[in-house]
DNA sequence: AATATTCATCGTATATTTGCGATGAACAAT
DNA sequence: ATTGTTCATCGCAAATATACGATGAATATT
């Protein structure tokens, strides 16, 4: 990709955020977490009724909902209960709150 | 990408907010909505000054907001005034919202 | 012991994203 | 006419994302 050596970094925050909206990228990712915050929990097979998807690819979007940090899995073998991680969730929704709760009232150009 | 030949489709909320949320999923796009709405308008000679990108890669990221519809290139030659889309933004805000503004009340299991 | 269920991970294929430099288009100023 | 400014787009390279089937691990059931 041809990245330069950056020595420029962004603020944590505008990390966080980007990270979060790219975990929420995806119509299967947003489907998984509106079931979860309805459904409290679910397991991985839950899902699969829900969503076309082969479950391979369920479990990976689920990976990137964890790594994002927006659910948490707490295994139970065989199976995997799938919630909303709430720490973050809140941290998510100030983080989009505050992207969006800006002032426009100056605004007179376009 | 061994695509099955999906009947499926998401609805047009889930579409929506996947896109948006998509659009804003790189730290160098966050920033850009962040000066626009701080700015009301600008130039990309202006965010050229606030990234540490080239400006083939910062008039990649304007086109995919673009895109997404969250802001609007107003062209006056040679010079493109960029500002938010209050239209899509307003929407955006809306989806954001709803989705994190669920109730958790009945949450008791995680 | 054999089988079924649930799920993550691997390997593979393809699409998309990110980034750069180079080029070119549109206009303004010389 | 030439030059400078501003910006999009092209061509390229590398990284990431999306999706599938296959495999394997863990456990429960038979």
């Amino acid at each position: 990709m041809k990245r330069s050596a950056q020595v420029f970094e962004y603020s944590k925050d505008t990390e966080q955020l980007a990270k979060f909206a790219k975990a929420l990228g995806h119509p299967a990712r947003i489907i998984i977490l509106k079931h979860l915050s309805n459904q409290s929990c679910c397991f991985t097979g839950d899902l699969l009724e829900v969503l076309p998807l082969a479950q391979s690819t369920v479990s990976q979007h689920l990976k990137e909902l964890k790594d994002a940090g927006l659910i948490l899995g707490e295994v139970n073998p065989p199976k995997v209960k799938y919630c909303i991680d709430m720490e973050n969730w809140k941290i998510a929704q100030q983080l989009f709150s505050t992207l969006f709760r800006e002032d426009f009232s100056k605004i007179d150009c376009c």
